[in-house]
DNA sequence: GTCTATATTGTGATAGAC
DNA sequence: GTCTATCACAATATAGAC
């Protein structure tokens, strides 16, 4: 057991630069981030950052990739375990919408990286962890298209491709918090609106996205 | 009549300088942009660039408000002529989709820009030119509101707010261009499958949208 | 209006003491 | 592992000739 140090003794030096970098980066994007507004953040000296990650951009890239992970993974959830189609789309909105609220900024930056730097996407689906992305995919495309056709053929539910259905269920998930610099202009501004309009929709949308599915 | 320059005479230079910004603020945002990127997109000197606009803050500014304006306007198509909500539904999706698809990579930097520099919102909405949007954007409100409410009233809908109505189909109309980075990851990567992927959708949509909001 | 040259500051990265 | 000091160059902005 190593004494104290005189930083708050809560979390480890790389740890700390890790979470500043990610409130950075989230705040400015990679381009408008600074090294040093990190190294300020986390209470310790840019060299530092240097030291434990060997460049901004890989430190970028670090901060990207898990933020990428914490937004589409919930989506295992959607396909992952059994239940009708109605379960699923219940259960992706609740766990989307309560997980993200959270980080309200998230989406945000996502979509700012990969308007920015598409090429990241590439670079992650190439490494180690990320080869079986396309795998995955596929199996997922897959088994949604297998009960979207079953319930087509039953005529318990309209006709339409997996690839629609997913962008139009995180279109509906994600656009609150990607509107939201813009929301107050359609919300009387309040300070609690933003809650009550994510309450709403969270109780709303599972029910509209059913409907908008019935033949 | 002035004797034409070496440069292409088609446009004069303030305009050029102006549209190579609009594609490299687009490409890069506001804080990953360089001046001297900008100054040879458009065939000038940089020193050029502070002498129409004062600086790289106000060119981002000018390129930026430009940008929010040609992606919101169409909205007023939504509201502004008479008509059902199923006309103005299928109307506006596909004003949308036909306008934004010749310029893809504009929601991806507005939403972007929306997210880092917010206080241009505020910013644009105190100007001449904005003062009214706040006016505008409330009666715009409260006539959707009051159409909805017939119809909810009649029995030929559901009840929704103008507030989720909005929100919702902006993200079902935006989220393709916003997820373009990674949609190859779910249609097999071809070239022309954004394109066959958009016209689906423009085709599905306002049914989609319809029947969502079926009691 | 347009250019070249330059001022000035910002910024990522490294060297080397402790 | 952590710091101070500093390098090297990038980037916005301006001065002033033409």
């Amino acid at each position: 057991m190593k004494p104290d140090p005189l930083t708050p003794p809560d979390e480890n030096t790389e740890q700390r630069i890790l979470q500043a970098a990610r409130s950075v980066f989230v705040r400015r994007g990679t381009a408008g981030a600074r090294m040093q507004e990190i190294a300020d953040e986390a209470g310790v000296n840019q060299a530092l950052l240097h030291y434990y990650f060997r460049s901004k951009d890989r430190l970028a890239a670090a901060v990207f990739r898990e933020a990428a992970g914490r937004l589409v993974p919930s989506v295992a959830a959607l396909v992952g375990g059994e239940g009708t189609i109605e379960e699923k789309v219940e259960r992706f909105v609740h766990l989307y919408i309560d997980t993200v609220r959270h980080s309200p900024f998230l989406p945000g930056y996502v979509v700012s990286e990969l308007h920015h730097h598409p090429e990241r996407v590439k670079a992650m689906m190439s490494e180690a962890a990320g080869a079986q992305v396309e795998q995955i995919a596929r199996v997922f495309v897959q088994r949604l298209d297998a009960q979207l056709k079953r319930r087509a053929a039953a005529g318990t539910m309209r006709p339409i491709t997996p690839q629609q259905f997913v962008v139009s269920v995180m279109g509906l998930v994600v656009m609150p918090f990607l509107a939201r610099p813009i929301l107050p202009i359609l919300l009387e501004a309040e300070d609690s609106a933003f809650d009550r309009f994510l309450d709403e929709r969270r109780a709303d949308l599972p029910g509209f996205i059913m409907s908008a599915l019935r033949p």
